[in-house]
DNA sequence: ATTATCTATAGATCTATAGATAATGC
DNA sequence: ATTATCTATAGATCTATAGATAATGC
C-alpha cells in the first residue's frame, strides 16, 4: 500500500524527530545512517526524504526544536518575593528546577547528542548557551543580588563558576555519563549540599581576602 | 616504488596515530575514513592495514597511549612539605598543573575525541578517569588535609565536586569548546581565583551550618 | 490536484583484502 | 625471508532521486 488511510496516520515528521534524537544522541549523526532512521520509524527511507531535504535537514531541525532550552525563564523571577528568607531557598529552587528540565529523558539524549556533535558544529553560541548554560546571565542575577545586599559583592563572575561548575559536574556524574535512569533522590541532596556550600561561601559579612588572587605563578 | 628506502623512512605507526587523533576530533571516528586518514598521512588505505587490523584497532591504540593520562602523579605530593604555608600554595599547584597538562595540544584533541565517542565506549571507567579527573582521588586528599588539620573536616566528596567542578567547567569553556590558542594567562588567573575562593570556603574556624543540606524538596 | 507512502536504483563512498613490488637485514 | 609499501578491487553501505501508487480533500 501506498498512503496509508486515515486511519493509521501517524505524525511522520515527529517520529521520524524523535527517533533521530534517540539515534544521534547513542550513535552521533555520522554514525546514524538514513536508513536506520527510516528502520527505527517504519518506513522507506524515501519517506524520510518527503519531510526533510536530507539527513543535515534533521539534524538542524531537531537543534531547531530543542535548542533554546528552558533556562530562561529561571532568570525571570520575582527577586523580592522570593529572597524573603535570604539567598539560599532561591538558588536552591533555580538549581532544582535547571536539573529537573535537565533529567528529562529528550533534555538527556539531547545533550548527548550535542556533547557528539557541538564542537562541530559552526554555531559556536549553541554549545555554550546549553553546556555552559546562562553563564553571563547567572553573572547578571548575582550583580542584582549584591546590590540588593543578599549575598556579598565580588567577582559575580567568579561566583557564576563556581555555582555552575559544580552543577556541571553533577549534570554530567549524573545525567550525562550515568547508564540508566538517574538518581534522582541522592543527585538533589548533592545539590542541597552544593547550593548550602556554595550560600555560605558569598555570605554577608565575612571579608574574604582577595590579594593572592592575582598572583602568578613564580 | 613500493617499499620506501632507508632514508625516507617515517615511522608510519605514530605518523597513523597522530593524523587518526587529529581527524576523529574534529570529525569524531564515525564521521572519519581510513580514506581520509591515509591521505593524511600520505599513503594508502592499504598500508594502514598493515599497522593496524581495522579502524577500530587505531581508535584503540589511541586510547591505550593517551588514556592514562597524568593526573596521578598529582596525587603523590610530599604534603608535609607543601602545607607549610596553608593548603592554598597545594591547591593552587595541582590546579595548575592539570591545567598545564590539559592545555597540550594533544590533551586538548584528546579530550574532544573522548567527548564525541566516550558514550559510546563500552569501557565507562574512561570518561570517568578522564573527565570527572580523580575524583575519589581528590576526595581522600582532602581527607587527609582535613586530618592534618589543613582545612575544615566535612563532607570531602562535597569539597571534590566544589573544587573540581569550576575546573571543569574552565577547562571547557577555555579548552575544549574555545577555538583557536587558549588564553593562558586569563585562563591562571581565574584559575588562581577560583582556588582561593574554594579555600576560603573550607577555611579552618569558620562554622559551617549543616542543617539545611539534609532538607527534601517541599 | 495534493500528499504520503512505496519500489527500484544510481552513483558515491567506505572497510577491508589479495596479490605485486621493492627495500631491508640476515 | 621479512617488511612496508603499492595497485586494484570486492562487496557492503550510504545518501538521495525518479517514478509508481493509493488515500485525501477539494
Amino acid at each position: 500500500m501506498a498512503r496509508p488511510t486515515k486511519e493509521e496516520a501517524r505524525d511522520t515528521r515527529r517520529l521520524i524527530l524523535d527517533a533521530a534524537l534517540e539515534l544521534f544522541s547513542e550513535g552521533g549523526f555520522a554514525g546514524t545512517s538514513m536508513r536506520r532512521i527510516a528502520r527505527a520509524v517504519g518506513v522507506r527511507e524515501s519517506a524520510l526524504y518527503h519531510h526533510f531535504p536530507s539527513k543535515a535537514a534533521i539534524f538542524e531541525a531537531l537543534l531547531q526544536d530543542l535548542g533554546p532550552g528552558q533556562s530562561e525563564r529561571l532568570m525571570a523571577l520575582d527577586l523580592d518575593a522570593l529572597l524573603g528568607e535570604g539567598p539560599e531557598p532561591l538558588l536552591r529552587f533555580i538549581a532544582r528546577s535547571l536539573f529537573e528540565s535537565w533529567a528529562t529523558p529528550r533534555e538527556q539524549k539531547f545533550v548527548r547528542m550535542l556533547m557528539a556533535e557541538g564542537p562541530r558544529l559552526n554555531d559556536p553560541g549553541l554549545m555554550h548557551s546549553s553546556i555552559v548554560a546562562g553563564r553571563a546571565r547567572l553573572g547578571r542575577l548575582f550583580e542584582e543580588l549584591g546590590r540588593r545586599g543578599a549575598i556579598r559583592p565580588g567577582d559575580f563572575e567568579l561566583y557564576a563558576i563556581e555555582f555552575m561548575g559544580p552543577m556541571l559536574m553533577m549534570r554530567l556524574m549524573f545525567l550525562v555519563l550515568a547508564q540508566g535512569a538517574p538518581d534522582l533522590e541522592a543527585l538533589f541532596a548533592r545539590v542541597d549540599a552544593h547550593v548550602h556550600h556554595f550560600c555560605e561561601s558569598v555570605k554577608v559579612g565575612e571579608a574574604m581576602t582577595t590579594k593572592s588572587v592575582s598572583r602568578r605563578r613564580g
